[in-house]
DNA sequence: AATGAATGAGACTTCATTCAT
DNA sequence: AATGAATGAAGTCTCATTCAT
């Protein structure tokens, strides 16, 4: 049975609006934004369907029909299916870097940058689910170019500048810079996962909860163990 | 999957184990498995192709070429490309759990135990490099059967009992277990993607270090901190 | 039949008629009905080639080649082979079905009425003979669905109407409706078997023997033995 | 969605025994005949599923399970698939030809020769409804050999014979013998397709009454009514 | 700007057939 | 005599893409 065809139905339905630009957008809510056409469609249904099936399952075809123009019509926007891939993913990874690097101060106690870094994490994953969902899926391929690739490694560095700064005061634990980024990356990406595959609730409360064993994770012996309810 | 195949005589034949649960057994290194042919060829094929490209990228030609057979071959081992996914799907799944039962030890000492998980996943990760890619990649998808999803959660198990046993003991610091198990699973599966990535390398050193943040993740306050090197 | 096709762009398509219903209109002596292209053609060609060789020995590139057109077009018109046959088929028995209701009178003198039927019957069968054959070959088979087979028995509903008649005007020897009906009917189908193997040509004159025979069968003792040329 | 493959789990059930070679055996009322194996059950599965799905739509997978032997095995009796068909025709022919050369006498009245004629054909149909249906699908193709084809025309001898006297002895109306022939073995056939249809049952009241259209189609005004029940 | 029509390439799958055992 | 294994050819169907409108 093709898998791709089964789901098709669903794939025809209504275009969602995009989650990328609308984020861009004044915040309202979390509802519908208004809707969208052309490009900024196209680029939301791509965004939608490379994340629930990865480049090669979803279909240009699909894709049209979940941005509610003709298979052709892509082609105005885009010159191949690869450039479509490749601009979601840049709009998607510029997302995140945005969030990041409005949510995180450049300065400041090496506590709050960490929670600031979380909290600004938890909104992305909250606000964009499927921007993270398909950067999680698309970390490689070789549908990215080069131009693509070079994005990658600018996420991480939020995270890297924290752990250096902590590693720099000594506030931190000792251990190479990489092992602490993965702690806290892993435990972060670890979390969504959990709950996109339905184990657990994505609740302010469970991220609070992974976010003290993040810290937990990195911080140093004499890292005073502050938790949001102690004083 | 297909309905037809249930009936078909190449889906009837019992499960033979592949190369990836013998690859278990006696320990060749970590190259190529030796050339096997017919099913575990192709099932080995199918592995890797699976894990490179994903379900959607791997097609029956290449894989049938990897494995050094005819498209039309293909058919006599499994019924559809979907009972090859899935298949392979288990038969990891299988090696993964196995790897796990086997290197943790149902009791003992919270950190001994702690930390033979660790190892046993290391050791995982880089014998079988590939079932794990795949696994990783695969945890969802449209074209895994009911049979395939049940095993999923038998993975996290000794992860949980592990966790379990020290939130009973009181031996870990608060908090729910799924926030703990997240920590930990995360950090590896963090690990390997980063290496696989590229941005680090593999080391033992560098297993050991990500060890100890996740031991540290999950450790209460009080837990001693039992370092290898420490008595 | 395909459930998808339900929903497919070219599955939801008005019916428009091909050439098999638009012959009935202006007769154009016998020869392959002019080249026209898309979707007609391709319904012809189906037509041509499903009564030649059956359901399964036409394939899509057979019949896409003799419509001119690439067997990926196909799916342009149709959502798959299944949907053809019986788009063709429905087609073909419209086209006898027009071709005898516009033929016979509902009402008149029972012989006047027969010799009407007769003519409609020969007329289509000179006129669409490949609709005729594919009729006659595909009066069964899985792929018809059930909208196909209904139109099944409405053929018969002009003959059965006649015999019906001559039973209650007694006009016609005793005996069971179908019984008579068989012998019309199967008198008319082995005459065009018959010219069809080569065993005899199918002229006028074997024709009104034939229909003489039929005529003969149904015929009460007492009925006029009234043929054309006599007063 | 496949045809023959949905349609395929039936055919995999039991071979039913020969259907031809059991017939020229003692008559044992009609049950099944004892266990035939090898190549008698590949005859007669061929001749099962070629009269039920046609030629191409029968594959050689479907015809060595319905027979019990492995695809391979069936070219141990015949060279291809095309020998098969013909063969299965020619044993066929051959049945229908010997059933009605037994049953028909060679002299006597006309209307006695009729009558066993009908009989015969009554009896071929009942005791070997898959041949005749067979035949009656194949009896074009272009997998039938030239020696196939010969065949062709000595069915219809014995109804040709009585015919012929009908009209030498003037016994019978006018008209050439081709429109007399078709008007008896057309109401034949036109039964038997109508009751496989499913829209009458094949009693032997039907097959008298046609019996008697087909008579009175070809007796001459002057030919006695001679029915059974009459003196 | 948008798209209906068209299609070469290629996907999955089955088939008829061969061959070594 | 029988068959498991293997496969080139072919079949149905989808896709990414072009082009005229």
């Amino acid at each position: 049975m093709n898998v791709r065809s089964q789901i098709r139905p669903a794939a025809r339905r209504a275009a969602r609006p995009s989650e990328i630009t609308a984020a861009a957008a004044p915040r309202r809510g979390r509802g519908r934004p208004p809707r969208v056409g052309g490009r900024a469609a196209l680029l939301d249904a791509a965004l939608t369907l490379f994340a629930e099936r990865g480049y090669h399952g979803a279909s240009i075809p699909d894709i049209a029909a979940a941005a509610r123009m003709a298979p052709a019509s892509v082609y105005r926007h885009v010159a191949s299916k690869d450039e479509l891939v490749n601009l979601v993913f840049r709009e998607a990874k510029a997302a995140l870097g945005a969030a990041l690097t409005a949510g995180v101060p450049a300065t400041g106690a090496l506590r709050a940058r960490f929670d600031a870094l979380w909290a600004a994490l938890d909104r992305f994953a909250r606000d964009q689910p499927r921007a993270f969902a398909f950067l999680e899926l698309h970390h490689h391929g070789d549908y990215l170019d080069t131009a693509s690739r070079a994005v990658e490694l600018r996420v991480l560095a939020p995270i890297a500048a924290v752990v250096q700064q902590g590693l720099t005061t000594r506030a931190l634990r000792g251990g190479s810079a990489p092992a602490l980024i993965i702690a806290v990356w892993g435990a972060f990406v670890g979390m969504i996962r959990a709950t996109r595959a339905g184990y657990v609730a994505f609740t302010p409360a469970l991220s609070r909860e992974v976010a003290a064993t993040a810290w937990a994770a990195i911080a140093g012996p004499s890292a005073p163990r502050a938790t949001k309810d102690s004083p």
